[in-house]
DNA sequence: ACAAAAGTGTTTATATTACACCCATGC
DNA sequence: GCATGGGTGTAATATAAACACTTTTGT
C-alpha cells in the first residue's frame, strides 16, 4: 500500500456511516422532494437523496445540516431525525449505514444551487417520483409518514411557509401532507385549538379579492 | 505493526456503529427497566444500558436481536428502532454512532441470566433509575416515550404479558406504561374498539374470586 | 358469610365532521 | 358589477371521561 492518503486502522471492520436527506418543500399546493441525480457510481447517473458521510467530529444532526447547507444552500432549516437504515446490502460497495433525516424548505427561500456532489438537481412531486437508488424508496416513505403524522398534531406545517402566511396558505400545506382536501372552517377551528399563530394585525393585499390576514408562529415570538 | 489480528484500513477515520437497547418488562405492575454494570472501560462499574457493536455483515436489527439473546437468553422479542445517537462526545475513548432499539420481554420469561459482557444485569423500576453511563439518560426517555405513545395507540402492550392474559392484567400493563390508573369500564371499551384481541372461552382459575376470561392476540392467530 | 377481583351501561363532556352564505377587494 | 378568494356558525356524530353496583369464586 504505497496510497498519499492517510489510512485509518481499526481491528474490526468498520462500517460507513452516512446522513440521508429526504427535503420536502410544498410547491403550488403539491408535495415536493428534492432528488439529485448521482455523479458516482454506485448508481452513477440515478436519482437519489443527497446526503453524504458523516465526519468523525460532527454530530449525525450537524452532518445532515452541513449536506442539507451544500445541497440546496440553506442554513436554519427544520430539520428532524427519521431514523436509521442499515441493511448490509443497503449499498453494493460496502457496508454503510445511513441516518435518514427529513428537512422542510421554506417556498421562498427555495431556491436551487446546482449542489457539490450532485450533477443535477430536481423538487419532485411526491406522489410521482423517479426510481430511486439504494433504499431511498423506504427512507422517502418514512419521511413522509413522519411528516404527515406530525403535522396532524403540531404546527409543524408552518416551516412549509415564509415568516409570515395567511390561514389558506397554511392550509394548502396541510393538504399537500395528507393528500386530501379539507373543509375551511373546520381547518381554521383546528388551528386555533392545535396550533400556536398569532394574528399580525397585517393583511396581505394585492389580489383581485378580500385580503388576508397573516400570521405568524407564536414560537418566533 | 505486528499484531496478529487483522486490520481494516480505510482512507477515512469511520466510526464505530453499536447497538443499545432498552429492555422493559412490566413486573407487578412497576415498568421495569434492564441495566447492567459495566464490566469493560469507560464507564467500568456504573450501569448502563446493554449493547455492543454491530457486525460487519449484519442488520440494525439482527444486532438488536443477537444483543438482547446475548443478554437475556431471549429470542423473538418485540423489538422497534427508536434511532440514531450520534453525538460526536458521547463515548469518551472513540467516535460512536449508537442506534438504539427498545425490546418487550414479557414477564413469564423474564429469567435473568449473567450475559456474556455484562458482570451484573438487574430489573430496575423505570422511575427509579441509578445514574447511567454515556448518553443512556436520554436514550431511555425517548425509548419510554415511544413505548407509551405507541402503546395508547395499538395493542403494543400484550407483549409485555404471555399468550394468554386477562383484561385486569393487560390495564395493569397499560397503567405502568401511562404511570396512571385507568378506569376499568373506560379501558375493556377501549379494547374492544382498538386492539384485536380474542377471548379463548378459557378462564383463569384458582384465585380467591371470579374466574376471568383469557385472552389472545388475534395477530397469534 | 366474607373478601377479592370480574364483569357490565349510562350519562356527560369534548372533539370531529358536514355543510352554505356574506364580505372585501381588484379589475 | 363581477369574479375571486376571505371569512364566519351551527347541527350531527363520534369519541372520551366520569361514575357504582352485581357476580363469581376461594377460603
Amino acid at each position: 500500500m504505497s496510497e498519499s492518503k492517510p489510512l485509518y486502522t481499526y481491528s474490526r471492520p468498520h462500517p460507513s456511516v452516512t446522513v440521508d436527506l429526504a427535503i420536502f418543500t410544498v410547491d403550488d399546493a403539491v408535495l415536493k422532494l428534492l432528488v439529485v441525480r448521482r455523479g458516482m457510481e454506485p448508481f452513477k447517473g440515478n436519482w437519489a437523496l443527497p446526503g453524504g458521510f458523516v465526519r468523525i467530529d460532527e454530530s449525525l444532526e450537524a452532518a445532515a445540516a452541513r449536506e442539507l447547507a451544500e445541497e440546496t444552500g440553506l442554513t436554519g432549516a427544520y430539520l428532524e431525525q427519521v431514523g436509521a437504515f442499515g441493511d448490509p446490502r443497503r449499498d453494493p460497495r460496502e457496508r454503510v449505514i445511513s441516518i435518514a433525516y427529513f428537512a422542510i424548505v421554506s417556498a421562498h427561500k427555495r431556491e436551487l444551487r446546482a449542489g457539490s456532489d450532485a450533477a443535477e438537481a430536481r423538487w419532485c412531486d411526491v406522489a410521482n417520483l423517479p426510481k430511486l437508488a439504494f433504499d431511498h424508496p423506504a427512507i422517502v416513505e418514512a419521511a413522509c409518514a413522519r411528516l404527515a403524522e406530525k403535522a396532524r398534531r403540531t404546527a409543524l406545517a408552518t416551516e412549509f411557509l415564509g415568516p409570515e402566511f395567511t390561514l389558506t396558505e397554511l392550509q394548502r400545506v396541510h393538504e399537500a401532507l395528507l393528500g386530501q382536501q379539507i373543509d375551511k372552517r373546520n381547518f381554521r377551528k383546528w388551528v386555533s385549538s392545535v396550533e400556536h399563530l398569532r394574528s399580525t394585525g397585517r393583511v396581505r393585499r394585492g389580489d383581485a379579492h378580500r385580503p388576508a390576514l397573516l400570521f405568524r408562529r407564536r414560537t418566533t415570538r
